[in-house]
DNA sequence: GTGTCGGCCGTCTGCCGACAA
DNA sequence: TTGTCGGCAGACGGCCGACAC
């Protein structure tokens, strides 16, 4: 896996790129992932951590690993800096967090709420996604666009000419230019890309069923994403370290920043994890001290279907308790148990809060 | 970066598959990487571990990492298990260990010096292995074999025919099959593999200055290995978890195995890594205890040149002495600080034996 | 003995409207 | 409105010996 960033190391941030590409990154990453503010108070779950390493490697936690007594199922932190990549290989967006544990006297300073529930997710007002067929991703064709997207995201073709045509310049999350023909003609008349498109089809290997989504913004720049369908073989376990060194070093790094109070850094990569494991303090300490939670409650959840929409399932409480009892006492991270209503079956028991 | 392993867990062994392709695992890894025997004692070198991670993620380590005073800078283990993968994108080779820390009375019982320094890298004798050119890799054309290697490495060719040829069928680390039609003509005659050759090339990526090698063996089934040219931008740091947490991990491992006298799981990777971190246990003695080193002695040390020969360098001690005193004091990796005699620049210190 | 080239032919890429869902 | 197809023209892949080093 290649990162994106620049310069000698290759975990510095990226500059003003992040800026420029916000919209595009939190684009690609969908409408449910929300990053928590820069010097915001945030709550860290190594479990969720954990599980996050686990599905990347593609292996469970070992039981042989130890536990950290020293360390807390949450961790309250302050977050001193967030950016996002993107992988160079496959585009995956992800982020960089740098955590600092707070110390005993900060936590009881923090009593107060603050009011910060987390950016929600500044999805682009003007973008739209479309999901390839099998003629997008052929060597034999272009790229049908939608109608009403070419008109609402392109910039406006001269129809004056015969047929109305121009060149397209959009740019990806590294910034690299992409050059496509837009051309409206056909019988009936469509919007098409076609010089330019199979040369970005073969370099990002989109097979039929992938999705790209192009933003418009008033710079006229036309960031470009895509969004891979969930493949099964995604998973890239790295041949660099076992995933039980992995486990550790986690462990390990957060254990020792707790007990010393300095800071650590963390990845999060939203495809990859099942669960969000850095959530705001405020959401946190809503969900866990002002919700009342009990065995039989009906409770709404969110999640993202394949076309890339929001959809509802309910669900009922059926029981509350740790999910790892012995390694990781009274922690909030998954306690609750469900039962959903629709037989969507596949979902695991889902966490405190939401 | 994905596994060659089959099965459930990407990381468990890959059964006979090894056996079969061990000759050929050796032959991709150099002349000059040696694994110790299943079973044997080795010491293992936890900065050197350290080395191969920094050189992975491109980071060096960190100076906020702390120490493990329970974990000492060479550690005796037996060598429980040893596997040996590729990787699934590069066909780069590593293998995979199991190591369990040695008690202090079973220490104690192995005073007597084994005999094991490891097996030799059990190289096969009849291969051939050549360094691709432009036209090898072009869209042109096909590969031009060497005249010797042709007749000595491939099955014979029927001269009645007109031309001779035949299809060849290779086996890679993988044991995926690829198929090549194997001619022999031109003015002046010569071997070459045409169709079949082109996929291979684009499949494995596969550019000028990187090296194909053909092995003969008694059933015929020639293998078939790469061994990339070093190209700098072939790192590949991992977006799961940062270096920090990763350097934290290999030693948390360590010193958990070395605390509980329990088992743990390392990869060595030769490409990747700078030296050898794992070594047998008699080389070591032998390297430490049997062997005079003072400042000023000359002494030769043997290197892989780019044409995949093994040659001699010459070098002078300079000194004695520990590379990080405060991190791992009285540390025997490289502790001896050479200067080299060619001006072939580029070298660093290097460690205790050989 | 072998790296690169020009020549040549066949396959595939990629642009087009037709047509149907 | 848009997914897929047949038709077609040009680009590229890929096999050949010539030639030079």
């Amino acid at each position: 896996m290649k990162l994106s960033a620049v310069g000698l190391n290759q975990q510095s941030p990226e500059g003003d790129k992040n800026c420029l590409n916000s919209e595009l990154w939190h684009a690609c990453a969908g409408p449910l992932v929300s990053l928590p503010g820069m010097g915001s108070h945030v709550v860290y779950f190594p479990q969720g951590h954990s599980e996050q390493v686990a599905v990347s490697t593609n292996k469970e936690v070992d039981a042989q690993i130890p536990n950290y007594p020293s360390l807390p199922p949450q961790l309250i932190c302050q977050l001193h800096n967030v950016t996002m990549h993107a992988d160079l290989e496959t585009d995956e967006v992800y982020a960089q967090m740098t955590l600092q544990p707070l110390s005993p006297q900060e936590q009881k300073e923090i009593s107060f709420l603050p009011a910060d529930l987390g950016t929600p997710s500044k999805q682009p007002t003007n973008y739209f996604c479309k999901t390839l067929t099998a003629c997008d991703t052929s060597t034999h064709g272009g790229f049908s666009v939608p109608h009403r997207a070419a008109e609402k995201i392109f910039s406006p073709l001269d129809f004056s000419l015969q047929p109305p045509a121009q060149e397209l310049v959009a740019r990806d999350l590294h910034n690299n230019e992409w050059k496509f023909r837009h051309i409206f003609r056909g019988q009936p008349k469509r919007h098409l890309l076609t010089t330019g498109w199979s040369v970005f089809v073969s370099a990002k290997r989109l097979i039929a069923g992938d999705s790209v989504l192009f933003i418009w913004n008033e710079k006229n720049q036309l960031p470009l994403g895509i969004r891979r369908a969930n493949r099964p073989q995604t998973v890239m376990p790295s041949s660099v370290l076992s995933s039980d060194s992995m486990h550790l070093g986690l462990l390990a790094a957060a254990a020792y920043a707790a007990a010393t109070i300095s800071r650590f850094t963390i990845f999060y990569n939203p495809k990859a994890s099942p669960s969000e494991f850095v959530i705001p303090l405020a959401k946190y300490v809503k969900a866990v001290y002002h919700t009342r939670v009990s065995v039989g409650m009906l409770f709404r959840m969110l999640f993202e279907t394949e076309e890339s929409s929001v959809r509802r399932y309910m669900g009922t409480i059926t029981g509350i308790g740790d999910l790892d009892p012995t390694r990781w006492p009274n922690s909030h991270w998954r306690s609750v148990k469900v039962g959903w209503d629709e037989s969507t079956a596949g979902e695991r028991q889902p966490r405190v809060s939401l």
